[in-house]
DNA sequence: CCTGCCATGTGAGCCGCGCCACAGCGCCCG
DNA sequence: CGGGCGCTGTGGCGCGGCTCACATGGCAGG
């Protein structure tokens, strides 16, 4: 009774996902069927650089941050993966070893898709293969963005992008503003910017200062965001 | 008759590179005819970032470099292209515009195949499709690995990386130790690495004092690869 | 209720490295 | 052959941002 209840949910889950909703309801369910389900608690270490790994996950609840350390300990986040979003292709599709660790930022549930579940319906299916490159295309515009702005802009900009990102992903109108529907510490924002915690502070209460934007019990709220995209185009 | 002798030569192009040589000779003959052969003088723009881009190149004589270029007017390289290389590959599969310029190093040859003509070939042939996937994850990794090194490492061991990687691709084995069979400026080598020209030329100076590497002739030849790797390594 | 602990605020100092300035030098071109 | 231009070699200055150090305040757990 549970394991068809569950596996209802999952062909649910599979359904709603962008990569999977074209493929035909019975090969869907074949995947569905076949697939883990995996929980982690806040904090968890989901896999880490270096890993083997050959398969991919669908975060079904919670959210998830891939995230790299130097050898002195700082941390760079690459991106944080909300509900219904995808991670861990890269090792999937090319079977090396993970580039990067996974942590679950909240309580999280994934859907775990195996390599040798996933490649027959690959190769039988190329309209899939088309969305896995574009995945991919997508992941490596990104990356190369975030290259160039580390490389190209001081502190102050790149933080502003980086909040416009996370309002791109995560924003919610609200009354006063855009508000980011996620908690972050400064310590968490320094490392998604690769900027101190400390310059961090600075730039958020100088931002609040100037009414660009609010702290509302710890969550941020962007109140111009025409200030904003100033900040992240200025200099330059 | 030049016609034949340039569509013979466009199928030997095509059969010895990795992403086209395990298709049938017909196919490939096919590809071959639609191809167009188009010339670059050094230093010219092949195309700009933010071209459309419906099409991808292969490069069968020169070298091209994938860069791009601050407001202020810094320029960063991503990526040297070799003669057999491949690039263009994003703006094709995608169908978004050109992220980056590519710029002639050198007197270059290119061969130029077109979405319309290459995606019927991507559909038909699956395992063709993954080798292009396989493509783009290893320049993903190539990317997110130039994103930590810049976030994480100081210049040095940045520049010394960065002799490394272009030892990877343009090394040969001399007398004296491993030849860098290509010449670039101190400004290139800093644009590639995110570091100031100034710096480039003390770092290579200092390390031609230390004996680990030597310039011949405007070329670098690394003459101890392991001091070269302890700096690479060094600090964090 | 007291005690840590973690996130936030803020100032002082330091340092890597970019930027500027200038001096030789080979090379192409008129 | 002379003049300009692009590359190389070096020194000094300045600054953005990291590090360190410390104060504060909320929140959890004993």
């Amino acid at each position: 009774m549970t394991a068809i209840r569950i596996n209802f949910d999952k062909d649910l889950v599979l359904a709603g996902h962008f990569l999977l909703k074209h493929l035909e309801r019975e090969e869907r369910h074949r995947l569905a069927t076949a697939a883990r389900l995996s929980h982690h608690p806040r904090g968890a270490m989901i896999f880490q650089k270096g890993d083997p790994g050959d398969s991919m996950m669908a975060v079904i609840r919670g959210r998830v941050k891939i995230c790299c350390h130097s050898m002195d300990g700082k941390e760079l986040v690459l991106s944080i993966i909300n509900k219904g979003g995808l991670f861990g292709e890269i090792a999937l599709l090319d079977g090396e070893p993970r580039t990067a660790d996974a942590v679950a930022l909240e309580e999280t549930d994934l859907l775990v898709l195996d390599r040798s579940q996933l490649m027959p319906v690959l190769t039988a299916r190329p309209d899939l293969a088309f969305r896995v490159i574009s995945v991919l295309c997508k992941r490596l515009r990104q990356t190369s963005e975030h290259l160039e702005d580390t490389l190209f802009l001081e502190a102050s900009s790149r933080f502003a992008r980086a909040l416009k990102r996370l309002a791109d992903a995560f924003g919610k109108p609200g009354p006063e503003g855009l508000r980011l529907d996620i908690k972050l510490s400064q310590q968490q924002l320094g490392c998604l910017v690769g900027v101190s915690r400390e310059s961090v502070n600075k730039l958020l209460n100088e931002w609040q200062r100037a009414g660009v934007i609010e702290m509302d019990a710890g969550y941020i709220v962007i109140r111009d965001t025409n200030a904003l995209d100033d900040i992240a185009d200025s200099c330059g």
